[in-house]
DNA sequence: GACAAGAATGACACCAAGTGACAATCTTGT
DNA sequence: ACAAGATTGTCACTTGGTGTCATTCTTGTC
């Protein structure tokens, strides 16, 4: 199964390689500070190829979210129809749990989201990023539960976001390994079954 | 008791008619098509006064939800401690539901948020706005009701903000001022008391 | 291995959002 | 009327981002 061309596994790889270079400085000198020419130059390319990457410099940082929500709505497509909405839900976080669990990329994605956290710019992207997944999983569930009325169905999803921001906001910090057990904690002390 | 001095009054009122003029050139030709340029130039001012009044264009369209964040916090703030803090905090969202309840600047209302609706990047920084007012709350219950934990909160506070946005965007579109009667049964349906 | 088609790149000019600095003008209280 | 302080305009500048076009690489093909 060959899904991807040669020359999009090349992208891909200029890519990771361009958010390498661009986060180690935005860690270094700071988000706004740093300019997408100093980026360019640190890679070894122009402004306008930079561009031709990424569509702007917040989704060096904010495109491991896209890919993340990705995931997300993909997982919770592979859930069965008569499964209640909430577990659905649950289990397809769990690609968030298990990003944050994998020890190995741990200090790089606490980088990520340390910029995110200090640059005012970027955490609104990211929570704009949130609620397009939120909207995904709403329109999914709307279809593979057609009895539940929307209104229901975008507060559910809604404040199950809400959870795990909470959850992510309590416990990364610290321990990211224990954001699965804490997402189910909070889940079950606020949000209706 | 006079809060406001003369020169704070003239400069809102500037604010006021800044605001009313650029929506209008938004609502015509879209947010991203009019510059600040055109906006000063319609206000009778240079560029650079504009940036005066408004730190930036979003802020034109965004100040809404600042001053609508202000009095919720405040009326939160009038809340008894003793209160259920999901009541207090329903209470507080009145703020919205009496804004939205207002016949006379429905239209107007309309307008914002479409425009915010319509341009992403104003759709994140409504966001952002919004969970700058859910942390401030959280903040300010944390103080009056220190038995709750801080995750137990920020979820609470969060799972009710995730049911305004999702009564808002149910609601208000067809008829606003069902907007109490919408946050009120979505709430008891989706959030643990 | 040469060669043509197509993709990736660089260079350049351009636009729009902001910002800093400074001089000019307008408001004031006296 | 006048001095002090605030408001404004002008101008130059930085930065993110885009359109265009010529140049250079990659290719698949013969």
């Amino acid at each position: 199964m060959q899904i991807q061309s040669l020359s999009q596994r090349k992208r891909e790889a200029v890519r990771r390689e361009l958010t390498v270079i661009a986060v180690d400085l935005f860690a270094r000198d700071g988000y706004e500070q740093t300019t997408v020419d100093a980026i360019a130059e640190a890679a070894g390319m122009s402004k306008r190829t930079f561009f031709r990457y990424y569509a702007s410099k917040d989704d060096v940082v904010i495109g491991k979210w896209q890919t993340m929500g990705d995931d997300i709505v993909t997982r919770f497509r592979g859930r069965a129809a008569d499964e209640p909405l909430i577990d659905a839900l649950r289990a397809a976080l769990d690609v968030v749990v298990e990003h944050y669990a994998d020890t190995a990329r741990q200090s790089a994605s606490s980088a990520f989201d340390r910029i995110i956290a200090e640059t005012p710019q970027l955490s609104a992207r990211f929570l704009y990023e949130v609620s397009t997944i939120e909207q995904r999983l709403a329109a999914e569930a709307a279809e593979t539960r057609p009895e539940i009325p929307p209104l229901r169905l975008r507060a559910l999803v809604g404040a199950v976001g809400a959870c795990l921001l909470a959850a992510m906001a309590d416990v990364l910090p610290e321990h990211p390994e224990g954001l699965g057990r804490a997402l189910d904690h909070v889940l079950a002390e606020t949000v209706v079954r």
